[in-house]
DNA sequence: TCTGGGGTCCTAGGACCC
DNA sequence: TCTGGGGTCCTAGGACCC
């Protein structure tokens, strides 16, 4: 076990939000919130009005009437965020990104090199601050789980170190919604027996505690609420599944809404999974109803699937299950498809096994080989000139009037 | 009069096998 | 006729995170 801290979590604050106050001097110092229908992100100056993030866009003005809604800048929003963490790079290669604006670095190896950690920490913060002029936050300690909650106490533009010696004191008094794993559900049912500090959770008796939240849940919160945080930084994580979803307002629950909004959604899908040679075993759909209650039906086939038109059909026949299931529902709000027991990376040869795994399905027909073709062929053209050369016809204009598409990218996995 | 979009992990029951 | 146990996979739903 170590025993000095040296693992930084960096998160930099309020990020789209900084990144717009940075782009327009006009915008600093005001409350700001990057999106419309929802806020995507809120700045420090909008947050004491309450306004968060995930809120919806009427609720943040009617909170903070001035709010100025921007956004948009998700090129700068790509590039700023992966300035910052080569930041940690030029420190450590044990670098794991969490997310664009968020990553854990153990300097253990290089302290040697460049100092302390908490010296390294506030050279981190300098260099982010002068070379991209954004504040970032940065947790200091000996695992995972309490730099995290570090960074989140040194909020906004902070520093926080956690000494070795002094690790329950500074946790056992903080409230257990900063801890991994604590949202709001978890946190309700704590309140239920009087558990409101990390200190509280510490001294509740295990048994109590897996009845109320499951075993697993239960052992994983005892363990860090006592520090005990196994976890090691993971440098190279891919994704297990890559899924796409679209809002739709209100929309009847009828296949013209339905047919093209899936084959929108299994084309965004199905065309990642071909760009990594990972195609998927299991397709998983979700309908959302107009009361926002979800349901899902999902399918594990014996052959892997990336080709569009087959994951589209694929889905299109869950889709139907879910609503011949609630014939009452008229109305859905949301569509979603994920596929997921993803293959590993596969050599080159995947190619024609691909295209006759198709086939093979489809015993009979030819449909399985020319879909494939079509996809490689739409594939390219899109490498060549861009991902709007080549669509699906009329779902290319609903899809505009949704989240951009490159707003999308910025959250996806590396598969 | 629009409650987003990308993921991970856990649970519980049933099917099936040994 | 009833009595037993363990493991794996699949499916649906829930909670959580960024």
């Amino acid at each position: 076990m170590e025993t000095s801290a040296t693992i930084l979590h960096a998160d930099l604050d309020a990020f789209y939000a900084s990144v717009e106050q940075l782009l327009d001097p006009s915008l600093r110092g005001k409350p700001i919130a990057v999106g419309g229908g929802v806020v995507l992100a809120a700045s420090y100056e909008a947050r004491a009005f309450g306004v968060r993030g995930g809120m919806p866009g009427r609720k943040a003005r009617e909170l903070c009437p001035q709010l100025i809604f921007v956004g948009g800048h998700f090129g700068d929003y790509q590039r700023l965020g992966d300035a910052a963490i080569k930041v940690l790079d030029d420190f450590t290669p044990l670098v794991e990104r969490i997310s664009i604006d968020e990553a854990f670095a153990d300097v253990a190896g290089c302290t040697h090199l460049f100092g302390p950690p908490a010296e390294i920490a506030a050279i981190v913060r300098r260099r982010v601050r002068a070379e991209l002029g954004l504040p970032i936050s940065i947790g200091v300690a000996r695992t995972k789980h309490l730099a995290k909650i570090a960074s989140q106490v040194a909020k906004p533009d902070g520093l926080v170190v956690v000494d070795p010696a002094g690790e329950l004191a500074f946790l056992h008094d903080l409230p257990v919604s900063l801890m991994w794993g604590v949202g709001p559900a978890t946190k309700a049912r704590l309140a239920e027996i009087g558990v409101e500090t990390i200190g509280q959770l510490a001294k509740t008796h295990s048994g109590a505690l897996e009845r109320l939240i499951g075993p697993a849940a239960g052992q994983k919160l005892a363990a860090l609420a006592w520090n005990r945080d196994p976890r090691r930084l993971e440098t190279h994580r891919r994704a297990h599944s890559a899924g796409a979803q679209s809002a739709l307002g209100r929309k009847p629950a009828v296949a013209d809404v339905f047919v093209p909004t899936l084959l929108h959604l299994a084309d965004r899908v199905a065309s990642r999974l071909r760009a990594k040679d990972r195609p998927g075993r299991t397709v998983t759909v979700r309908v959302r109803f107009a009361d926002l209650r979800a349901v899902s039906r999902s399918i594990t086939l014996d052959q892997v699937i990336s080709a569009t038109a087959m994951l589209a059909e694929t889905a299109e026949e869950l889709v139907r299950g879910v609503l011949a299931a609630h014939p009452g529902e008229k109305v859905i709000s949301l569509l979603a498809i994920s596929v997921s027991h993803l293959e590993e990376s596969a050599e080159l040869q995947l190619e024609l096994p691909l295209g006759l795994a198709d086939e093979k399905r489809r015993p009979g027909s030819k449909r399985g080989l020319a879909r494939f073709g079509a996809d490689r062929a739409i594939d390219k053209i899109r490498q060549r000139f861009g991902k709007q050369a080549v669509g699906y016809g009329a779902v290319a204009l609903e899809a505009a009037r949704s989240v951009p598409d490159e707003f999308r990218e910025l959250a996806e996995k590396e598969l």
